[in-house]
DNA sequence: ATTATATATGAGCATATGTTCATATGTATG
DNA sequence: CATACATATGAACATATGCTCATATATAAT
């Protein structure tokens, strides 16, 4: 194929295709994105379950959130997370459906 | 949810999907994926079209190649380079589109 | 055999990333 | 208003990652 018959990617797309799936390149991320597509749950709720400390989870949070990945509602002074982006959650299924049936 | 209803995900299958999650999160592997998606391609082919230099190439298609995600053919000198796994170009088109149509 | 071409690879370096620790912020309650 | 609880955040540190530079390997041609 010549050089100027290439179809190329927009700069943009390639760093927001990078950005998605740097998020889910992260075995804490994933277990995080995982579990809120299970269910709504709560920042100390996420770290019990999966063994971490809290502010390791409210930094990964933070990420998610400033991506708009997930959500938060406050119940007083617990703050509930649940995912925000369908097509970003379709994406872990699909690789966890394709790592496990490998 | 209560701690022992949870579905966790075996630690090999969070392992697996990071991996997969972790090569397409580079720009260079993006694109060079994407490239090999079009048609298949020699290493310095690669490096031009990509305006980079015949080493990094060459340093992330050793990449792409451990994990299987390309292949090649000899002819004479030169190695003609391919993508080998459907599914994780599939889920590369996908991320494509939605960053695309935003 | 020598040389040229195509590709691979190891070492070193700079940057990015995830965790911990300490501390700050926000909210409810006595 | 003081205290407790839930969460957030900044700094510091360790590890991972991708590039460059130099060099090695493989194949072909003279």
């Amino acid at each position: 194929m010549k050089m100027e018959d290439h179809s190329f990617l927009k700069s943009e797309t390639i760093e927001n295709v990078s950005r998605i799936f740097k998020v889910l390149a992260d075995p804490t991320r994933i277990k995080i994105l995982y579990l809120l597509s299970q269910e709504e749950c709560n920042v100390n709720h996420i770290a019990e379950v999966l063994e971490m400390s809290q502010s390791a989870v409210s930094h990964q949070l933070s990420i998610l959130r400033n991506l708009r990945l997930v959500k938060y509602r406050r119940e007083g002074k617990t703050l509930f997370y649940s995912c925000d982006d369908e097509h970003v959650i379709s994406l872990l299924k699909q690789a966890i459906d394709h790592a496990e049936h490998h």
